[in-house]
DNA sequence: CACCTTTGCGAGTAATTACTCACTCATTGC
DNA sequence: GCAATGAGTGAGTAATTACTCGCAAAGGTG
């Protein structure tokens, strides 16, 4: 691994774990085992550093929600949809603890903000599709609410990680997308 | 208003608007009109000043979730709950929207996380009463998921306020539990 | 009035922090 | 062999920030 990317895995660990504006660049630098000065070479600033962490983790996102349509089964495209949310929280968790952390601070990077913001309506509006064809009386709100509710676990669980029941609660939703009923279809 | 006050006041606004540690006391003293010093002399250091905020919007909570087995119909029960907290959130959109920032950072007052975990676990656990009643296969999952949901959809709100459709998403909460079928009793 | 407590000020201060810069060293291309 | 490039350093700096302290005014109480 070069120093460069040792610098953005610590970064990542440290800003997880104690927030964006309580890691200094120093401790930064010490944990990485490099010089205070080699993370400005490399990125610039501490928040370009952080849009670079940034960037990373959409990339994962990006590639995870490509093959959408899978399936024409709608049941079986919100199942898959559950399954792979909670795959990339478990996969990266510092990323999603990371970013629920910056999420009211717009003054961090306004960039990284409206990247996010760009990316929740795009899954909200594909989520819709399912619920339409499906017959949901208000396939919008339904799309929304599904978003909530799998946001919601994330965050209570990056914000408690070793006790709260992921697994329970992904099967528990799955269970209730897969066979229970919507509104409007009674 | 005594200047106390308006020092807590103003302190919640910046808070909840750039985030604790991006909302230097020099400024806060500037907006509420008074000088620095003052805001050491009543509150006695910053994290003090965010524990009197702390403190103030959980006696809101406790206060609000007190009469909590007004009716004895479980469906009722539950929607008074989902009502309750999002009375609460539109009341005072900024300390939610400060709580949910100062989520992750346990350093920035441990005590404060400490309360609102407890709190969440005494919710989870008055949840859980009706969903029994409702004869639900897995009342506690039940409790953990609508309190996620409601986690959720309040976390959508204070990022974007003004765009946010929360009326709806309250009625189409409601809507769901008061009338929808949950697993195991279908 | 005399007193004491509370409220208020604002000029400090010590510590932290993001960032700069002059310089060294190793690798590569010619 | 040598010039050029880029990785890497660490001492230094300017700015910010939370907090202190001596002092003054105000207000309540006897």
């Amino acid at each position: 691994m070069t120093n460069k990317e040792k610098i953005l895995q610590t970064a990542l660990r440290l800003f997880a774990e104690n927030g964006y504006d309580r890691t200094p660049t120093s401790q930064i630098a010490r944990e990485s085992e490099v010089s205070e000065g080699l993370i400005f070479r490399h990125y610039g600033s501490k928040a370009g550093l952080l849009g670079a962490i940034i960037q990373q983790g959409k990339a994962q996102v990006d590639e995870s929600m490509q093959p959408y349509h899978r399936g024409a089964d709608p049941r079986e495209a919100l199942v898959q949809h559950i399954r792979e949310s909670f795959r990339l929280l478990r996969e990266n968790t510092p990323f999603w603890r990371l970013v629920h952390s910056l999420r009211q601070q717009t003054a961090v990077q306004q960039n990284a903000e409206t990247q996010i913001e760009s990316f929740k309506q795009s899954v909200v509006g594909q989520l819709a599709v399912p619920f339409q064809m499906l017959g949901a009386a208000r396939p919008i709100e339904e799309a929304l609410l599904l978003f909530a509710l799998i946001d919601g676990v994330t965050v209570q669980y990056v914000q408690m990680p070793d006790v709260y029941p992921l697994d329970n609660m992904q099967d528990f939703i799955i269970e209730k997308y897969r066979y229970g009923q919507f509104m409007g279809q009674p």
